[in-house]
RNA sequence: GGCCCCGUCGUCUAGCGGUAAGGAUCCAUGGUUUUCAUCCAUGUUACAGGAGUUCAAUUCUCCUCGGGGUCACCA
């Protein structure tokens, strides 16, 4: 059974970087059937981990990914800690530590002057005497003093670090008992039976300390596979002070579940040359192994692209519920088709679509002034007002052909090229001179408005 | 600074000793379109540098340079 796990500290909001690890996580898991966890690591009690969680199962939900099981929180988990921290302590694994803060720093400041690495001497390693008075002990463990310890990583191969390079008896538990990072998360994924651990490369130089505590305490090792960063426009770790990090912000500015995760695990996975994935292909598709190992820029360029295909393909009575987050109720809209069609290839965001619409569906309170030195002048009012008429006079309109067909009587009528009639009725229509097709506004808006339309640009132009 | 990771078009990437170094995006141009967008076609741009190994290196090794990450009683 494959078990992989998202284990976010708790900031708040789900991070694009965060949601890239989660999916790769999620994908893997659901390739072989097995479970996606989800962990949040607030030990740190000062932070409201409630409401992140909230907050990340609300992307996750929007986004259409579930996690399995309960989530886990280490805030709740403080017994269990303890009875692993009190098992080393007994097999002589770990040790108390009574080092106060001062000395402790003191000892750093001369071991900096000094140009070596900063770093736990030991002190109270193999300690046997009376302890000093009125300092409350931190719990070390018993690191190797010399030795290899090697990273078997999925996306990096092996890696191997010296302990004398990198080890130091480091803290697992606190002065008041609370225990540290790297012991809860080796602890935890032992516990939660994870097999894959997936995560930032930024955690790379963790490991070897969780190996440790997974060796000290006899657990299976899973396998790692380190993601590399996402980086900003800087090449700097993508952090959230470079804007539009929280995924939530991607649901208001009009992108699909689709595309967003489309985008992402193109962001340092490839199939080939394969772009478009969909969620089917991705579970099928997806395999750690084909990770990079190199770092991507964050730049959403493609994601545009991909969101305005995911738009056009997606179907109108699926287009109409996604824009009701903009306010437009457009399900019974008896020419919902038309105007759908008439947009969606035309955006790249649903935000876009949804103010495409209301450009069609309101009637224009200006006209751009450029638009109307251009298009209506010579005879471009007489050109409209026997259109005008035409559509007055019409038995039947209803669809954009029968529109289309009024327009070419005009043409053929008054030996006009189309642009003649063209331009002028846009002005008219839109306010401006780009826009949908006209046949199709006017199908949308109806007879009425279109001779309302017309009539107002020329009352106003005459 | 120590340790670790990384280095192919601007960006996302394919490549896994022999390729005219491919795709996508972006950008530009042309076509289609009454307009804009879409769509189609075409085009510009890349193996960080230097030594090896080899008949042959973008691919393997080493060095340099460059970038990043990490060094807590934070997570």
């Amino acid at each position: 059974m494959v078990v992989t796990r998202f284990a976010p500290s708790p900031t708040g909001y789900l991070h694009i970087g965060g949601l890239r690890t989660a999916l790769f996580s999620y994908l893997w898991a659901r390739r072989h059937n097995g479970k996606f966890l989800l962990r949040i690591e607030d030990t740190d009690k000062a932070r409201n981990s409630q409401e992140a969680a909230e907050a990340i199962v609300n992307a996750f939900h929007w986004l259409g990914l579930e996690h399995d099981g309960e989530i886990l929180y280490q805030s709740q988990r403080d017994e269990i800690y303890a009875k692993y921290i009190n098992q080393l302590l007994e097999e002589g694994k770990a040790y108390r530590c009574y080092m106060s803060k001062d000395e402790l720093s003191e000892l750093r400041e001369t071991q900096s002057a000094n140009k070596e690495r900063t770093k736990y001497d030991g002190k109270y390693r193999d300690f046997k005497g009376i302890p000093p008075e009125g300092v409350a002990p931190a719990i070390r463990i018993k690191a190797p003093l010399n030795g290899e310890i090697v990273v078997r990583d999925g996306v990096k191969g092996d890696i191997v670090f010296r302990a004398e390079d990198i080890l130091d008896d480091f803290v697992i538990a606190r002065a008041d008992g609370s225990p540290t990072y790297n012991f809860v998360v080796a602890v935890d994924d032992h516990l939660m039976g994870v097999t894959e651990v997936i995560r930032g490369d930024d955690h790379l130089s963790n490991t070897p300390k969780q190996i440790l505590i997974y060796e000290a305490l006899g657990f299976d090792m899973p396998n790692f596979h380190h993601v590399p960063m996402i980086h900003n426009s800087e090449g700097k770790k993508l952090s959230k002070r470079d804007g539009a990090t929280d995924v939530m912000v991607y649901k208001e500015m009009g992108y699909t579940p689709e595309a967003l995760l489309n985008f992402l695990v193109r962001l340092g996975w490839s199939h080939g040359d394969q772009e478009i994935f969909s969620m089917d292909e991705m579970r099928e598709l997806f395999d750690p192994k084909n990770i990079n190992k190199s770092a991507s820029i964050y730049n959403t360029e493609k994601l545009d692209w991909l969101n305005s295909h995911y738009i056009k393909n997606t179907p109108n009575s699926d287009l109409a519920k996604l824009l009701e987050q903009y306010g437009l109720l457009l399900a019974s809209h008896d020419k919902k088709e038309i105007l759908l069609d008439a947009i969606k290839e035309r955006a790249k965001t649903l935000k876009e679509m949804a103010s495409l619409v209301y450009e069609i569906i309101s009637t224009p309170t200006y006209y751009e002034q450029t638009a109307v030195e251009k298009a209506l002048k010579g005879n471009a009012l007489e050109i409209l007002n026997v259109f005008g008429a035409k559509v007055s006079a019409a038995k039947e309109l209803h669809l954009p052909s029968d529109y289309h067909h009024l327009m070419q009587e005009v043409v053929d009528e008054m030996g006009i090229g189309f642009g003649k009639i063209g331009q002028p009725l846009r002005v008219a229509l839109l306010g401006k001179m780009s826009g949908p097709g006209l046949d199709s506004v006017m199908a949308i808006i109806g007879r009425d408005e279109t001779m309302l339309r017309i009539a107002n640009a020329i009352a106003k132009h005459s």
